[in-house]
DNA sequence: TTTAGCACTCTATCTATACGAGTGCTAATA
DNA sequence: TATTAGCACTCGTATAGATAGAGTGCTAAA
């Protein structure tokens, strides 16, 4: 048996505990792994093979007299080279779309149904981050004057219904045609700019120009500063919250079920994780303490962009304690993130 | 000893109960009553006088040989007319008031700040109506093209700042003119008509007439229905889902922490529930089985609406186990509704 | 009407014990 | 040299019995 075999061997038996215990929730003994292998090996084998696993941090033992579940490191070795992720068929792949595809068309609904979907299909808590206005360019903007000192600004953003309408408070009046004015101002002057960028321009200009147009980029600053102010970078939406409380880990435990759903409740630091993750078009995982957020630390997550043209608009995921069945849920997360670019892409629901 | 006299004892007993086990979770006794209350009595008397009570209902034993735990009844008899609401101070007003206005000044983010307080103070999770447009009458709309067959359509309401954006798909192109057209005919046409029953007004006019309108009817009717079928009814805000998991009786059965996460994401019946209770300008509390919800078995809720000339515009409220300290969350529940109330009435955050 | 006293009930806790799952090691085996 | 049968050992879990303690309801006396 030359040195591949054995690491193949080795592979192998690392797979069957991790599914096992997947599956089980339950510590794995030598001789089940023996039971399921293909050619038959004795569990005294496998049991010095699973002392080696143990030795290389891939395995651990809750206790002495217990089987063995995996660490993090041994879920991360199975993610990254031992799991085969199942494929979907042209038909799951058709139904799950049809599903995301609902009565409504808007982005917001569509985003609510994938996160049903996913959260249906993995029976596990997930999340999705939606795009917002704040991380696209200026198209267009509209003010809708709402009462003297009052105007209703309207953002919108040169991706797929990427919108946000925010109430502005204004020290001074606004004449109907001031109003004209501005968004004549910002509408020709400002396009294009990304919205993280806007505030700064005008101050830049504001600094320049002492000219006639001075006032209009005051105003403009001071409605666009407010409104882009209350609009988020991010949102998350989280769904099935209660799939948590319903796995055994944390039922076992009901302070780690706590921990994690106060951390969930900073859905700001999730969302900046799993924000950084989404850079590339490929699903990420994170398990246990590569998560490093506070709450965290007996779950993964499996998250994929939805990526249009290029360009990573958003994601989604699901998030469960590290004893996930990380194939299906890849597969399945990756499916739903290709099913909304796809929507997406394709623009109004055809 | 006269009637009334036994009357006040036994409430005041009863008080006791309730008071002790809100504290602390665990069955109450005859001999912590007596050491508790003002004219000494022997625990021999609490005894009989809580077989009374058992006998009415308001208390039951978990087994034979433990003390008594109060029942819905009970919690119903104490909140109706024992229990005394605490006042808080002018100061302590003054306080909630300051950390409900903020930086931003938005209705949403006021009601996210709301949440935030409640959840924090009652250490319970707690919940928001917020009002949408929905609810509101036609102030005004603003249509802005997104392409030839999309539109952003604004809807403005006729109250402190409910607004909302849909986009909307259209079969037929849209041009610039019949835009203006008809933003001018539906601004001009439908404004004070509850959002509710434009588009049955529309119907019943598209019916009529057979004029020069018809089109614009027609393409108003195509484009609010849209809009208006995505729009909720209303939405409601939680906030603090870790605080029911982290409550004793959810930690002893995580079944029924499942449940309730469960009952929580349908998020429709529970507004519908709080909605209907929501009619008066009165802190409403619903104990136990009063909840007719699914998952709700153990809970209660006290809820406040936010009232602003006279009309309900929204509610907050708290939630948790049956066990809650009602007169504490009562009083909180109140002075937060009042608060979100005053600030809305006055307009702009002064 | 109240209360001291007491027997009774039931749970929670502890201990002891047995059980069994699973291990690691050793020695025999192919 | 790799594998495996065998076995002693460990340790968690399940079971049962004993104990303590909290709280009750009842009775009889004050």
């Amino acid at each position: 048996m030359n040195v591949s075999d054995f690491e193949q061997r080795r592979n192998k038996i690392l797979s069957v505990v991790i599914e096992a215990y997947v599956a089980s929730a339950v510590p794995v003994g030598s001789e089940l792994v023996a039971r399921r292998l293909r050619p038959s090996v004795s569990s005294a084998t496998i049991r010095n093979v699973m002392g080696e696993l143990e030795e290389a941090g891939l395995l651990e033992q809750p206790h002495t007299s217990a089987g063995r579940v995996p660490t993090d490191r041994g879920y991360r070795l199975y993610v990254d080279s031992l799991m085969d992720v199942p494929w979907f068929s042209r038909e799951q792949v058709m139904e799950m779309t049809h599903r995301l595809h609902g009565e409504e068309s808007e982005v917001e609904q569509l985003l609510g149904r994938a996160g049903g979907l996913l959260t249906e299909l993995a029976q596990q808590a997930s999340f999705i981050l939606a795009p917002t206005v704040k991380r696209t360019a200026l198209r267009q903007i509209e003010l809708v004057p709402l009462g003297v000192r009052k105007v209703l600004c309207v953002l919108i953003g040169d991706q797929e219904e990427t919108y946000a309408s925010h109430v502005v408070e204004l020290i001074e009046p606004l004449s109907r045609e001031e109003v004209l004015a501005l968004v004549r101002f910002i509408n020709t002057q400002l396009t294009g700019l990304p919205y993280r960028d806007v505030v700064d321009s005008l101050e830049r200009r504001l600094i320049a120009e002492t000219d006639s147009f001075y006032h209009l980029v005051k105003r403009s600053l001071d409605i666009l500063q407010h409104a882009l102010s209350t609009e988020p970078e991010e949102r998350l939406l989280l769904e099935g919250a209660s799939y948590i409380v319903a796995q055994p880990e944390f039922r076992r435990d009901p302070g780690k079920a706590h921990r994690l759903l106060k951390g969930l409740e900073d859905a700001e630091s999730l969302m900046e994780q799993v924000r950084s993750d989404l850079t590339t078009d490929r699903v990420r995982v994170r398990i246990g303490r590569e998560l490093p957020l506070a709450g965290y630390e007996a779950c993964s997550y499996v998250a994929a962009p939805f990526v249009v043209e290029g360009r990573v608009l958003g994601g989604v995921g699901v998030l469960g304690p590290t004893r996930m069945d990380y194939p299906r849920v890849s597969a399945l997360v990756e499916a739903v993130a290709r099913s909304i670019a796809s929507i997406l892409g394709r623009g109004p629901a055809a």
